[in-house]
DNA sequence: GGCAGGTGTGGAAACGTTGTCACGTGCAAT
DNA sequence: ATTGCACGTGACAACGTTTCCACACCTGCC
């Protein structure tokens, strides 16, 4: 009810921002006395504390975070960097970090590089700035963890691991995804299996390859390495190269190992008018709405998106309430799911 | 070369971050100097410019984001709420707006609320307390758009308009494409047409009612309210129910007005093995991948969802620079694609 | 020789919060 | 009566940056 000022609350004009002082003064007490009240740490008598709550409530105190930042050296701001956002996958992800972090009192603050590892170091170097107490990233080039891990800043890599310095990690077994999806192939008598994998050094594509030549060799199959079609990143051109494998590999069946790249393979196969499974199989990594709507359904290697990020976010959190424990390895398995694009060969093949 | 430290560096130890003192300090300048230099505001020799841009980039400097904002008071990130990361449709609008921003050296920081009220407020409340200059959100309930107007936060509203305070908005013309997707059914002949929107205030949703309204009163078809089905947020019960008006109704066409409406419906329809269009078309609102895959492909009034979120970006950042310009509503047009799930009702109906 | 004006610089005061420290109180035990 | 302790409190100094402001140095001009 004292009323330091008239209330000139212009609507046009944003007032200023109330500050902890305000609300000390107006109840009467000191600054220090408020921000222990607020906060809820230290020695503050109850009549006091319920003063200043008051106050703070009836004013609309909310504090700065910045100044917080600024004097305890740390945020509760998460950086998070993935590829795409327009991509499920990276979106699901984001969706399970954002909530496990939201739960555990955190922010996220998401960025995007466009697979481009000079944008996931401008990302890197923001959150730096930020002074992020963490930052979970699906990596693209090195410098940016070498970077936060150079600034004291936890890192966590999800879904692919390229670290040259020890930091934790969230992947699904690759390798042991991609072997059973291609054993269901050649257990159906496949021996003709195209891999469209994504053409570079991420480990997530690497065990993908490797799960498809453990298969084989498990079959005693030899790999025809003309099967194995490398696609960069955002190839305009991967919808045709795709045909020219078919065309030139013959093969009777195609992995996919990712879910951009399985799209582009059943546009493909669709536009050629191929019935799936009995001209052709597929199958993809990474399950996605569509393929268990469209007909026939696409069998697949789902993983638990969401939660990776969570577990992610988890780790992410784990880490920075314990900075010096070793760094850890979350591998989550994957799970085949068959449904009606897989299937035996043409006969005769 | 002057040695300030021996370079204690240790590897598992974080050291001291590198402060503008130090870059000054090794340059043999004074802060307020070093300061110009790197921020590029005032009067600062070339040579000492030079030898401080050499100095911090030596040093790895990163300047601290929480100091900075303290002192001036507003920050270069961007606030932004969507309902859930998952559904695509907030996923690329967000994508739209980080992309938007970023080029304009923005960041975004994103959180989620679960089409929840109160996640939304304590979401606003954040990016009060981070000084944010302003917020980019789908709105859920009235009260996060007015604490941050009260606060002088700049807030555009996506998707939905649901503010009782001046703001910027950016949505699609619900209303005229609701109307060109029912005009388009009416045409084929439907005269039963059931619609299936979601239940809230949502002006997005009330705009597709009034549209397909409209088409109705155009055809001078009278509706039944019957074929009205509302179905809350995240009604587990949905596809129960959209099964219901199917049994009740007798509808020979249906409209969904989000793209989740329209899979439930899809699938309720497949698992009763009704053919598309012979028995019953389908039409939805907003394109999302999996309508173009399945066969027949889903007809569709389509959003231009990423320029949706670029546009409120634009916004914003014109408001933050323009605070007083007079609140903007863009309002982008949808494009109904015609694919095969909507044809002529069954002969007889 | 003084003075205007451009050019460059450094001192110092913010910004809002937290945490340390010292200093009260009372009250009980020595 | 002094200590010791638990409880409360307020001054004050950070945190790292920006931005006034004042000042010093030039050059050229009356």
């Amino acid at each position: 009810m004292t009323a330091v000022e008239p209330s000139d609350d212009v609507p046009g004009l944003p007032r200023r921002p109330v500050t902890l002082a305000d609300i000390a003064r107006e109840a009467g007490t000191s600054a220090s006395t408020a921000s222990r009240a607020l906060s809820g740490r230290g020695y503050v008598s109850p009549v006091a504390r319920d003063r200043l709550l008051a106050v703070a409530e009836r004013l609309g105190y909310v504090p700065n975070a910045s100044a917080r930042t600024l004097k305890q050296k740390t945020s509760r701001v998460v950086g998070v960097v993935v590829s795409d956002l327009g991509n499920q996958f990276y979106a699901r992800l984001a969706a399970g970090i954002e909530q496990a972090l939201r739960e555990a009192g955190y922010q996220m603050m998401l960025l995007g590089d466009n697979s481009e590892a000079d944008e996931e170091l401008a990302a890197a170097r923001t959150f730096v700035a930020m002074r992020a107490p963490g930052v979970i990233m699906t990596p693209v080039g090195g410098d940016a963890t070498r970077l936060l891990a150079a600034q004291g800043v936890a890192v966590v890599e999800v879904d692919r691991q390229l670290a040259d310095v020890p930091c934790d990690s969230v992947v699904i077994d690759n390798e042991g995804g991609a072997r059973t999806a291609t054993a269901h192939l050649l257990d159906h008598g496949h021996r003709r299996i195209g891999l469209l994998v994504v053409e570079t050094d991420w480990t997530s594509d690497a065990g993908r390859l490797r799960g498809y030549r453990a298969a084989h060799a498990d079959a005693g199959v030899e790999v025809d390495e003309r099967l194995i079609l490398r696609i960069p990143f955002h190839d305009p051109a991967a919808e045709e190269r795709i045909g020219r494998l078919l065309d030139e590999g013959a093969p009777t069946a195609l992995f996919a190992a990712n879910n951009l790249l399985a799209e582009q393979a059943w546009n493909v196969l669709r536009r050629r008018r191929l019935r799936l499974p009995g001209e052709i199989s597929l199958v993809g990594f990474d399950d996605v709405p569509w393929m268990a709507m469209v007909e026939p359904g696409i069998t697949v290697v789902s993983q638990p998106t969401v939660e990776m990020g969570m577990r992610a976010a988890e780790l992410l959190l784990r880490r920075v309430e314990q900075p010096l424990s070793a760094p850890q390895l979350a591998c989550l398995q994957p799970e085949l799911v068959v449904r009606g694009s897989s299937g035996p060969p043409p006969v005769g093949l």
